[in-house]
DNA sequence: CATATTAACGGAGACTGTCTCCGCTTGCAA
DNA sequence: TTGCAAGCGGAGACAGTCTCCGTTAATATG
């Protein structure tokens, strides 16, 4: 007879693949910021002190891998939201999500990489991610929908969308005011009508 | 003694020459709309008939054949600005035109992934073609403003910027519907303060 | 602690795409 | 015609991706 169950009660992951994959993320993290989303993955296991075949094993595709980097910075925006839900009136703390989240991304240029790629083709990739930022808008959005602050047909989403846009064009040097001024811009128009 | 000018008198460009650069492009353009931007270059060569070699000393990075696709697609939307802003009144003309702005970059997604690329590293490639659109919206918002209809502190770039934003996350079956949307809440959020 | 088991490692190398060099071809001017 | 430079194009060096599989060593077990 088997174990008890019928899956073979998996052993727990070994410890060295456990440091190994945290040590992969931190370069790989390092590499994309510094070279953008095409940095070598050949070189990061290098620097990670693996070879390429273990870095395969850990993320099998690039986006793996950038997914895993990203991850963990979309966590953060989603903690953001709460905080900010629960100590700002509605439509403050939509305007504080919205700037948080151009900033984030307008630094950290992985982000915006990632989501370009998934524009490219139609991979399934981020898939998670993405609930997790749409999650957290629809919630702001709603609040302040309720509060009578924002019109109805609202679509969060298309915030999102416009958000992506203004960190995407964060070249110029003068971009943090241009992503105050768009947020506003956003915000007034999505006013009630009255 | 050289000829009258200082500079070598160029001949004229080979006819052969020509017709290969424009086969490439054409290939160019439909390899990048069906397999986007990092479509082989090997093998758009090959498809025009022609060696590697000839496809790089026409194009010599894949940016330049990139923009040099984007360039017809640019000046078309550079003609209908004009055309707008003679034949609309200035909001409608301005909203008309980023409606097309949206549309042609969500149905070309050659466009999208190049403008993505300049996002990534700070080459100057694509610079004229910026030049253009910048100038078409920033003359329909000038006229917008001088009308009264849009406030005063508009900056055009921000509405440009929101716009890449749209078209980049163009990949949900109703994008057409929440790029009007957006459209609307831009501009609703552009009227003055009153 | 000794040992068996097997998860995990890692690097050689096949493969794919980029880009260059340079000998050959050919359109054009005289 | 003919000379010649503009232009061609492919062989091949190089760089990056990804896989296969023999080896290593972390754990479970007695």
């Amino acid at each position: 007879m088997a174990t008890k169950r019928s899956q073979p009660a998996a052993r727990k992951p070994r410890a060295d693949a456990q440091r190994n994959r945290e040590r992969i993320l931190e370069v790989a993290k390092a590499a994309f910021t510094e070279f953008g989303a095409n940095a070598s993955l050949d070189d990061i296991a290098k620097q990670a002190d693996v070879g390429p075949g273990t870095l395969y094993r850990h993320f099998p595709t690039r986006d793996a891998l950038l997914e895993a980097v990203y991850r963990t910075e979309v966590e953060r925006l989603a903690a953001a939201e709460r905080t900010f839900a629960e100590t700002m009136p509605p439509v403050e703390a939509l305007r504080a999500w919205m700037l948080l989240f151009v900033d984030y991304i307008a630094t950290k240029k992985i982000i915006a990489a990632a989501l370009n790629t998934v524009v490219g083709d139609p991979s399934k990739v981020f898939e998670s991610c993405h609930a997790q930022i749409w999650e957290a808008i629809r919630s702001l959005v709603t609040r302040a929908i309720q509060s009578g602050d924002i019109r109805e047909d609202l679509d969060p989403i298309d915030l999102l969308r416009a958000l992506i846009g203004v960190a995407n064009v964060s070249t110029s040097p003068d971009w943090q005011q241009s992503a105050r001024r768009l947020v506003d811009i956003l915000i007034a128009g999505s006013r009630p009508v009255k």
